[in-house]
DNA sequence: GAGTTTTGATGTCTGCACACATCGGTGTCA
DNA sequence: TGACACCGATGTGTGCAGACATCAAAACTC
């Protein structure tokens, strides 16, 4: 199952620059690209195109197609986030996620109290509490999309559709915990009940019992993750101008 | 200054589609759009390519490129994010970002004050002190700027580099704000006060300070700009599978 | 209605002309 | 002689035109 030419182009090439391998300043000529990758200009010039969106290249006449630094990079692609997820900077990028993410559900519990439609606030308290149960009497997989199916209704409960795009991004995070043996095999208890309690809270339009519950979680989660990322290193953008 | 025309004609059909003048579902024919545009065959590829990354259309052999719903659109693209900012959905995506900001700036300003860098507490604090002058004063043009530069650096100092991109869109809102006549002359005294509040908290490395005033200003934000939204429909994404 | 053929649009390749930033040589002036 | 401004050569991306390949929708056959 091969994409198009112009598909595998850019992930060989976003592949190589996420991962350090083409380092910032470095310059490529186009019709380098096209005898190492054996393909033709036409799909290289798209490739490229799509690159430069993500802000991992920029071209020049003259000079040829320079490699930008990481600082320019757009971290919200998910293309980039994948990229970065298959790299050595896997933990750095799966810090970041959690990160957001526990600054946003706490914020989207709020929101999804207020604005969520009846039938999501029903699903939300359901699968909530077969998270419990499943949580409950160890059935570790089943837990495991259940968890991602709440947090996704939860997000895209919220009505704002940059909560709701982070969906795919969780789900990453939530796995990858489980792949570094992050997660016990009987979820904490208090923590499977801050989920009801969070759902119900929606259920009922408690916009600040569902935040703090929501809150509760995410707090517990980072102090459960922080512990493997004290090695990574932090990169400080720089403000421009 | 006109860029390439491979740039203006993915300007030109990225606007088009975000405002709704081509609906999801529509579809386009790249040799239309060539004679349309006036552009070759490579242009109109090129762009459709950069398109296609956004989310915004899918191409099918034998049929041709189609319209993508806003669902599948990515919300946090810059480029998508300028396009709704300039079509009818305006207030939609400021309202959206407005909560984005809301839900990460106190993260940010705790994690600024577990990991910024000495210089930056330090320029944190003065613009602070700077911004509180310029608020007291009026002088309404300095203020944003400060304004600007302050949450800027806040969101650069949490270290996080999704939280740090976030700037761009930042000024976007702030700025959005004078434009609607939301910004009063002279700013809340207590704001401007939070606002150093949460500098010296940084400075001092209180975590929890940094982000309880933070989270004042997020607050006081939104009260202030909810009512103008009221009416603004909410977009929700349903959870696939 | 299942299988086959036709068809039409995208996908890929190639040769060419052009724009233009960079570099190096040339000329001028002190 | 040396410093500096000018200017043309060179190389690389940008844009164009046309050909053929591919492949899935649609039409057709049985």
């Amino acid at each position: 199952m091969t994409r198009s030419l112009h598909h595998r182009a850019i992930e060989n090439l976003g592949t190589r620059i996420v991962s350090g391998e083409l380092p910032a300043g470095h310059i490529m000529l186009a019709e380098k690209l096209e005898d190492e990758l054996s393909v033709s200009r036409s799909v290289i010039r798209e490739a490229v195109r799509v690159l430069q969106s993500l802000g991992l290249v920029e071209t020049t006449k003259r000079v040829g197609i320079r490699v930008l630094p990481p600082s320019r990079w757009n971290p919200f692609d998910p293309q980039v986030i994948r990229w970065r997820l298959a790299s050595d900077a896997r933990g750095a990028q799966l810090r970041s996620l959690a990160e957001l993410r526990s600054a946003v559900e706490p914020a989207a519990a709020e929101l999804a109290a207020q604005n969520a439609p009846a039938p999501l606030r029903l699903e939300l308290v359901d699968v909530a509490h077969a998270m419990r149960d499943a949580g409950n009497k160890g059935e570790v997989p089943r837990f495991l999309e259940l968890d991602i199916q709440f947090h996704s209704l939860l997000l895209s409960g919220s009505g704002n559709e940059m909560f709701a795009n982070l969906m795919g991004q969780v789900a990453e995070t939530l796995t990858g915990r489980t792949v570094h043996g992050l997660m016990p095999d009987h979820p904490h208890e208090a923590a499977l009940q801050w989920h009801v309690d969070v759902a119900e809270a929606i259920a009922r339009g408690d916009a600040s019992a569902a935040r703090e519950a929501s809150d509760k979680i995410m707090r517990r989660t980072m102090s459960q993750m922080s512990e493997t990322w004290t090695e990574q290193p932090r990169v400080f953008i720089p403000v421009h101008r």
